[in-house]
DNA sequence: TTTCTGCCGGACAACGTGTCCGACAACATG
DNA sequence: CATGTTGTCGGACACGTTGTCCGGCAGAAA
């Protein structure tokens, strides 16, 4: 029970400290090769230089423990492409420069990104989660598209709320092994093929 | 050890009755709503009617278990559009054709294809499998882009490698979720989309 | 010095995996 | 019928993981 007549001792920073240390230990030991699913408590709470048990007086689980670490996964990201319309004539170039700046962006998390997605399809609170992330740039996507569509720009039969799926998802499934599996180097060459993909095969589809 | 002098009593076919059992109880529980992760083998066997020591027989460990039940999963459905190619004036048609029996073989094992997708995220065994699978197809749609590109007939600046991994990716997370989680009605909606995603966003995508 | 706080370290129960082994029933063979 | 072989059972085992709990201790505030 808290003390009223005494101001709790903690530091106001020293719990934020130790979550700190918890989570970049984490992040280190996903960056030397682990799974997240095969890292346990023990072995983080170790890197960390602290006791298992209290692990647990920071974290209620493992999995709040990676939603922390992902927090900001999805929307940072989607803040650098949500600004992006279709406006000619430098839609594509913009689209182009959009998606590198993604890509830059989870080429600095990737480990956490390949671990969420990893436990993603087991865990039914991460799946949410980054089902959830996706679910914006997926709306974002069927906006525009909607509204291509009424201005005529798009086909009229393309089928809005599958295109747009098709799009976020296999772009981000692309971006997520390109940026755990290949070089830097290719990141704009792959922004650019992205971005003409979904250019060319959604918002400027020729008519069937 | 095994009698010679004696022909072993073992039915010829009841072994593989076992399995079959084994596997078609897996597949019952996968479909009844259960996680392959979160399913045990104590719970298998039990559902097989076999004690949990002799599921132990017949498979390795769980994962042979997936790997066999996986087994014809991508290279069936591989025999299902690696006859296509892209002849005009047809084709559009003839890929959402192909796509859209490949949606229906899936459909028909979807249970399996989302506990392959959960596992291959965290199992380096499935993962690889998954990989080799959807690798037939990639290296396929890269071989096509190649000849359309040779032949004019897509634009030379086309990243060919990456536009690969962009459709198959894109199309397989697709058409796993669609069939997992949407009705059969929208099938033919779903492939002639793919369709149309990718013939228009890289075969057939105007030049820059 | 006293009192409170937070962390440690270790034990615990529950559960899962894969291995092992003795028991037993079915069955072909002599 | 007697016998030996086979495959399955059922349970124990070692090991590892998770999340909880609690006694004890060190250090800072009063």
């Amino acid at each position: 029970m808290a003390s009223i007549t005494r101001r709790p001792a903690a530091d106001p920073s020293r719990r934020a400290a130790v979550e700190a240390d918890v989570l970049a230990a984490t992040e280190r030991l996903l960056a030397a090769g682990a799974t997240y699913t095969e890292l346990g408590v023990q072995r983080i709470a170790a890197e960390a230089g602290v006791a298992r048990s209290t692990f647990y007086l920071y974290f209620r689980d493992k999995t709040e423990l990676l939603l922390r670490l992902a927090a900001q996964l999805g929307d940072v990201s989607f803040s650098l492409v949500g600004g992006w319309s279709p406006t000619e004539p430098a839609a594509l170039d913009e689209l182009a420069a959009s998606l590198l700046r993604v890509i830059r962006f989870y080429r600095d998390r990737r480990h956490v990104l390949a671990a969420v997605l990893e436990v993603a399809g087991y865990d039914r609170t991460i799946g949410e989660f980054w089902e959830e992330q996706l679910g914006m740039f997926i709306d974002r996507a069927h906006e525009l598209l909607v509204a291509e569509q009424a201005a005529g720009r798009a086909p009229a039969d393309l089928n809005a709320p599958t295109a747009s799926r098709v799009m976020i998802w296999g772009g981000m499934r692309v971006i997520a092994d390109h940026v755990v599996n290949r070089p830097a180097d290719e990141d704009a060459s792959v922004a650019r093929e992205i971005a003409a993909n979904e250019w060319f095969g959604a918002f400027r589809r020729p008519a069937a």
